[in-house]
DNA sequence: GTTACTACTAACCTTTAGTATACTAGTAAC
DNA sequence: GTTACTAGTATACTAAAGGTTAGTAGTAAC
Protein backbone atom coordinates (compact mmCIF):
# COMPACT_ATOMS: atom_id res chain seq x y z
CA UNK A 1 0.00 0.00 0.00
CA UNK A 2 1.52 3.53 -1.22
CA UNK A 3 -0.69 5.40 1.10
CA UNK A 4 0.47 5.25 4.79
CA UNK A 5 -2.96 4.70 6.36
CA UNK A 6 -3.85 4.59 11.04
CA UNK A 7 -5.18 1.10 10.46
CA UNK A 8 -2.37 -0.75 9.91
CA UNK A 9 0.09 -0.53 12.81
CA UNK A 10 3.85 1.58 11.24
CA UNK A 11 6.79 0.72 12.60
CA UNK A 12 8.02 3.48 10.58
CA UNK A 13 8.92 6.09 12.45
CA UNK A 14 8.80 8.78 10.11
CA UNK A 15 5.46 7.72 9.00
CA UNK A 16 4.18 7.59 12.30
CA UNK A 17 5.57 11.81 13.27
CA UNK A 18 4.19 12.89 9.61
CA UNK A 19 0.78 11.19 10.75
CA UNK A 20 1.18 12.71 14.51
CA UNK A 21 1.96 16.17 13.30
CA UNK A 22 -0.63 15.99 10.47
CA UNK A 23 -3.34 14.94 13.40
CA UNK A 24 -1.73 18.02 15.52
CA UNK A 25 -2.41 20.92 12.60
CA UNK A 26 -6.25 19.12 12.73
CA UNK A 27 -6.70 19.41 16.21
CA UNK A 28 -5.29 23.01 15.61
CA UNK A 29 -7.18 24.92 13.05
CA UNK A 30 -10.94 22.98 13.85
CA UNK A 31 -9.59 22.55 17.79
CA UNK A 32 -11.20 24.46 20.61
CA UNK A 33 -15.11 25.51 22.06
CA UNK A 34 -16.20 27.48 19.07
CA UNK A 35 -14.66 26.67 15.46
CA UNK A 36 -16.95 24.05 14.24
CA UNK A 37 -19.93 25.44 16.45
CA UNK A 38 -19.62 28.54 13.77
CA UNK A 39 -18.78 27.09 10.76
CA UNK A 40 -21.89 24.61 11.13
CA UNK A 41 -23.98 27.63 12.12
CA UNK A 42 -23.10 29.34 8.62
CA UNK A 43 -23.47 25.89 6.70
CA UNK A 44 -26.74 26.28 8.40
CA UNK A 45 -27.74 30.01 7.48
CA UNK A 46 -26.28 30.89 4.32
CA UNK A 47 -24.53 33.85 4.91
CA UNK A 48 -24.30 35.44 8.56
CA UNK A 49 -23.59 38.70 10.40
CA UNK A 50 -21.89 39.06 13.16
CA UNK A 51 -24.67 39.67 15.40
CA UNK A 52 -26.88 37.22 13.95
CA UNK A 53 -23.68 34.64 14.52
CA UNK A 54 -23.76 35.87 18.11
CA UNK A 55 -27.09 35.33 18.81
CA UNK A 56 -27.27 31.78 16.88
CA UNK A 57 -23.84 30.39 18.88
CA UNK A 58 -25.13 30.08 22.13
CA UNK A 59 -23.07 31.43 24.85
CA UNK A 60 -20.04 32.89 22.66
CA UNK A 61 -19.06 36.59 23.70
CA UNK A 62 -18.30 39.35 21.30
CA UNK A 63 -14.71 39.26 21.58
CA UNK A 64 -14.00 35.45 21.39
CA UNK A 65 -16.61 35.38 18.05
CA UNK A 66 -14.43 38.10 16.82
CA UNK A 67 -11.55 36.18 17.52
CA UNK A 68 -12.54 32.91 16.00
CA UNK A 69 -13.76 34.73 12.69
CA UNK A 70 -10.51 36.40 12.41
CA UNK A 71 -8.72 32.48 12.68
CA UNK A 72 -11.16 30.65 10.47
CA UNK A 73 -10.77 33.51 7.88
CA UNK A 74 -7.19 33.38 7.36
CA UNK A 75 -7.63 29.54 7.54
CA UNK A 76 -9.49 30.31 4.48
CA UNK A 77 -13.08 28.80 5.70
CA UNK A 78 -15.29 31.93 5.63
CA UNK A 79 -14.55 34.83 3.49
CA UNK A 80 -16.18 38.34 4.64
CA UNK A 81 -18.18 40.32 2.90
CA UNK A 82 -18.05 44.21 3.47
CA UNK A 83 -21.52 46.58 1.94
CA UNK A 84 -20.75 49.60 2.40
CA UNK A 85 -24.63 50.94 2.43
CA UNK A 86 -25.61 52.58 5.57
CA UNK A 87 -25.74 51.21 8.06
CA UNK A 88 -22.42 49.30 6.94
CA UNK A 89 -23.17 45.18 6.88
CA UNK A 90 -20.73 42.84 7.44
CA UNK A 91 -21.80 39.44 6.02
CA UNK A 92 -19.67 35.70 6.70
CA UNK A 93 -19.82 33.14 4.21
CA UNK A 94 -18.38 29.63 3.89
CA UNK A 95 -15.93 29.43 1.21
CA UNK A 96 -15.60 25.76 -1.11
CA UNK A 97 -12.50 25.07 0.88
CA UNK A 98 -14.55 24.61 4.09
CA UNK A 99 -16.44 21.71 2.30
CA UNK A 100 -13.09 19.90 2.68
CA UNK A 101 -14.16 19.40 6.15
CA UNK A 102 -17.08 17.17 5.34
CA UNK A 103 -15.55 13.85 5.65
CA UNK A 104 -13.88 14.92 8.71
CA UNK A 105 -16.82 16.39 10.54
CA UNK A 106 -19.08 13.04 9.59
CA UNK A 107 -16.41 11.20 10.95
CA UNK A 108 -16.59 12.78 14.45
CA UNK A 109 -20.34 13.35 14.56
CA UNK A 110 -20.02 9.13 13.93
CA UNK A 111 -17.90 8.60 16.34
CA UNK A 112 -19.53 11.04 19.39
CA UNK A 113 -23.11 9.40 18.25
CA UNK A 114 -21.28 5.96 18.82
CA UNK A 115 -19.59 6.62 22.01
CA UNK A 116 -22.74 7.74 23.66
CA UNK A 117 -24.92 5.47 22.45
CA UNK A 118 -21.74 3.11 24.25
CA UNK A 119 -21.88 5.12 27.11
CA UNK A 120 -25.91 4.73 27.70
CA UNK A 121 -25.31 0.88 27.01
CA UNK A 122 -22.50 0.74 29.86
CA UNK A 123 -23.84 2.53 32.78
CA UNK A 124 -27.39 0.49 32.12
CA UNK A 125 -25.74 -3.00 32.12
CA UNK A 126 -24.00 -1.41 35.39
CA UNK A 127 -27.13 -1.12 36.86
CA UNK A 128 -28.60 -4.25 35.82
CA UNK A 129 -25.31 -5.91 37.38
CA UNK A 130 -26.12 -3.82 40.72
CA UNK A 131 -29.54 -5.23 41.16
CA UNK B 1 -32.09 9.90 4.29
CA UNK B 2 -32.56 7.69 7.41
CA UNK B 3 -28.60 9.07 8.60
CA UNK B 4 -28.45 12.91 9.26
CA UNK B 5 -25.25 13.28 7.69
CA UNK B 6 -22.91 16.34 7.75
CA UNK B 7 -23.22 17.14 3.78
CA UNK B 8 -26.82 18.30 3.51
CA UNK B 9 -27.54 21.20 4.77
CA UNK B 10 -29.39 20.46 8.00
CA UNK B 11 -32.74 22.63 8.34
CA UNK B 12 -33.65 20.41 11.21
CA UNK B 13 -32.51 22.36 14.47
CA UNK B 14 -32.68 18.91 16.08
CA UNK B 15 -30.72 17.23 13.83
CA UNK B 16 -27.64 20.21 14.09
CA UNK B 17 -27.72 20.69 17.51
CA UNK B 18 -27.45 16.44 17.97
CA UNK B 19 -24.64 16.49 15.15
CA UNK B 20 -22.87 19.76 17.54
CA UNK B 21 -22.88 17.90 20.57
CA UNK B 22 -21.63 14.82 19.28
CA UNK B 23 -18.81 16.42 17.93
CA UNK B 24 -18.66 18.36 21.17
CA UNK B 25 -18.20 14.63 23.02
CA UNK B 26 -15.53 13.40 20.54
CA UNK B 27 -13.49 16.70 21.00
CA UNK B 28 -13.94 16.45 24.92
CA UNK B 29 -12.75 12.80 25.15
CA UNK B 30 -9.88 12.60 22.08
CA UNK B 31 -9.11 16.38 22.45
CA UNK B 32 -6.07 17.93 23.98
CA UNK B 33 -2.65 18.32 23.67
CA UNK B 34 -1.39 14.10 24.37
CA UNK B 35 -4.23 12.05 24.22
CA UNK B 36 -3.91 11.26 20.62
CA UNK B 37 -0.56 11.11 21.04
CA UNK B 38 -0.26 8.42 23.81
CA UNK B 39 -3.30 6.55 21.89
CA UNK B 40 -0.84 6.23 18.55
CA UNK B 41 2.25 5.49 20.94
CA UNK B 42 0.72 2.31 22.04
CA UNK B 43 -0.41 1.64 18.95
CA UNK B 44 2.68 1.49 17.39
CA UNK B 45 4.49 -0.56 20.48
CA UNK B 46 2.21 -2.95 21.33
CA UNK B 47 2.20 -2.84 25.52
CA UNK B 48 4.33 -0.56 27.29
CA UNK B 49 5.07 0.88 31.13
CA UNK B 50 4.64 4.72 32.78
CA UNK B 51 8.60 5.51 31.88
CA UNK B 52 8.41 4.02 28.78
CA UNK B 53 5.41 6.13 27.51
CA UNK B 54 6.88 8.78 28.93
CA UNK B 55 9.95 8.78 26.98
CA UNK B 56 8.40 7.86 23.50
CA UNK B 57 5.74 10.69 24.15
CA UNK B 58 8.16 13.85 24.20
CA UNK B 59 7.49 16.62 25.66
CA UNK B 60 5.05 14.96 28.42
CA UNK B 61 5.19 15.04 32.27
CA UNK B 62 4.37 12.81 34.91
CA UNK B 63 2.07 14.28 36.06
CA UNK B 64 -0.01 14.76 32.75
CA UNK B 65 0.84 11.17 31.77
CA UNK B 66 -0.50 10.08 34.91
CA UNK B 67 -3.62 12.10 33.90
CA UNK B 68 -4.08 11.32 30.55
CA UNK B 69 -3.58 7.40 31.36
CA UNK B 70 -6.59 7.67 33.78
CA UNK B 71 -8.84 9.69 31.63
CA UNK B 72 -8.10 7.13 28.93
CA UNK B 73 -8.83 3.85 30.99
CA UNK B 74 -12.03 5.44 32.20
CA UNK B 75 -13.21 5.91 28.15
CA UNK B 76 -12.37 2.65 27.60
CA UNK B 77 -9.53 2.72 25.05
CA UNK B 78 -6.10 1.53 27.29
CA UNK B 79 -6.17 -1.14 30.08
CA UNK B 80 -4.02 -1.09 32.77
CA UNK B 81 -2.39 -4.76 33.86
CA UNK B 82 -0.45 -4.93 36.65
CA UNK B 83 2.19 -7.38 37.34
CA UNK B 84 3.11 -7.75 40.79
CA UNK B 85 6.84 -9.78 40.58
CA UNK B 86 9.58 -7.50 41.84
CA UNK B 87 9.95 -4.71 40.91
CA UNK B 88 5.67 -4.04 40.24
CA UNK B 89 5.58 -3.55 36.87
CA UNK B 90 2.32 -1.60 35.11
CA UNK B 91 1.52 -2.27 31.44
CA UNK B 92 -0.33 -0.10 29.39
CA UNK B 93 -2.00 -1.92 26.18
CA UNK B 94 -4.82 -0.75 23.57
CA UNK B 95 -8.11 -2.10 24.24
CA UNK B 96 -10.49 -3.37 20.87
CA UNK B 97 -12.52 0.19 21.61
CA UNK B 98 -9.87 2.24 20.13
CA UNK B 99 -9.83 0.56 16.95
CA UNK B 100 -13.68 2.50 16.22
CA UNK B 101 -11.33 5.20 16.62
CA UNK B 102 -9.52 4.28 13.42
CA UNK B 103 -11.91 5.59 10.80
CA UNK B 104 -11.71 9.39 12.66
CA UNK B 105 -7.83 8.97 13.20
CA UNK B 106 -7.68 8.35 9.15
CA UNK B 107 -9.92 11.52 8.44
CA UNK B 108 -7.54 13.96 11.02
CA UNK B 109 -4.94 12.65 9.50
CA UNK B 110 -5.85 13.13 6.01
CA UNK B 111 -7.43 16.20 6.45
CA UNK B 112 -3.90 17.62 8.21
CA UNK B 113 -1.75 16.05 5.42
CA UNK B 114 -4.07 18.10 2.88
CA UNK B 115 -4.40 21.02 4.49
CA UNK B 116 -0.62 21.38 5.20
CA UNK B 117 0.04 21.08 1.30
CA UNK B 118 -2.40 23.42 0.58
CA UNK B 119 -0.91 26.33 2.94
CA UNK B 120 2.61 24.99 1.12
CA UNK B 121 1.21 25.77 -2.17
CA UNK B 122 -0.69 29.22 -1.00
CA UNK B 123 2.66 30.26 0.28
CA UNK B 124 4.32 29.32 -3.00
CA UNK B 125 1.86 31.17 -4.86
CA UNK B 126 2.30 34.42 -3.12
CA UNK B 127 6.27 33.99 -3.52
CA UNK B 128 5.48 33.94 -7.10
CA UNK B 129 3.16 37.43 -7.43
CA UNK B 130 5.52 39.08 -5.32
CA UNK B 131 8.26 38.56 -8.36
C1' DG C 1 25.18 4.28 52.17
C1' DT C 2 24.49 6.10 47.60
C1' DT C 3 22.63 5.69 43.25
C1' DA C 4 19.14 4.27 40.16
C1' DC C 5 15.30 2.02 38.68
C1' DT C 6 9.94 1.09 39.19
C1' DA C 7 5.35 4.13 39.04
C1' DC C 8 3.62 7.46 40.29
C1' DT C 9 1.64 12.00 43.46
C1' DA C 10 1.58 16.83 45.65
C1' DA C 11 2.30 21.51 45.50
C1' DC C 12 2.94 25.24 43.00
C1' DC C 13 3.36 28.09 38.85
C1' DT C 14 2.48 29.62 34.04
C1' DT C 15 0.08 29.82 29.91
C1' DT C 16 -3.94 29.62 27.25
C1' DA C 17 -8.81 29.81 26.56
C1' DG C 18 -12.76 31.82 27.52
C1' DT C 19 -15.99 35.32 30.16
C1' DA C 20 -17.87 39.86 31.62
C1' DT C 21 -18.50 44.46 31.18
C1' DA C 22 -17.97 48.47 29.14
C1' DC C 23 -16.95 51.21 25.33
C1' DT C 24 -16.28 53.11 20.29
C1' DA C 25 -18.19 55.27 15.80
C1' DG C 26 -21.64 55.64 12.49
C1' DT C 27 -26.72 55.72 11.23
C1' DA C 28 -31.46 56.28 12.09
C1' DA C 29 -36.03 56.19 14.42
C1' DC C 30 -38.80 58.43 18.13
C1' DG D 1 -31.69 63.96 23.29
C1' DT D 2 -32.41 59.09 24.04
C1' DT D 3 -32.64 54.66 22.38
C1' DA D 4 -31.19 51.09 19.37
C1' DC D 5 -29.13 49.10 15.69
C1' DT D 6 -24.57 48.08 12.85
C1' DA D 7 -19.69 45.61 13.96
C1' DG D 8 -16.82 45.24 16.54
C1' DT D 9 -12.49 46.64 20.40
C1' DA D 10 -10.46 47.38 25.25
C1' DT D 11 -9.72 46.06 29.73
C1' DA D 12 -9.88 43.05 33.27
C1' DC D 13 -10.97 38.96 35.01
C1' DT D 14 -11.65 33.60 35.86
C1' DA D 15 -11.05 28.79 34.79
C1' DA D 16 -8.87 25.08 32.73
C1' DA D 17 -4.90 22.99 30.83
C1' DG D 18 -0.50 22.03 31.12
C1' DG D 19 4.52 22.55 33.01
C1' DT D 20 8.13 22.36 36.89
C1' DT D 21 10.05 20.62 40.74
C1' DA D 22 10.32 17.78 44.31
C1' DG D 23 9.07 13.80 46.85
C1' DT D 24 7.00 9.03 47.93
C1' DA D 25 7.73 3.75 48.61
C1' DG D 26 9.72 -0.35 47.16
C1' DT D 27 13.69 -3.04 45.03
C1' DA D 28 18.29 -3.84 43.75
C1' DA D 29 23.06 -3.02 42.19
C1' DC D 30 27.68 -1.00 43.60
Amino acid sequence: MENPGVNEPQHSTNACTAALSAVEDTLYVIGGKWKLKIIIAIKEHGRMRFNELQRTVEGISARVLSNELKDLELNGFIKRNVYTKSPVVIEYQLTGYSDTLDGLLKSLVEWGTMHREKIRQDSRQAATQNN
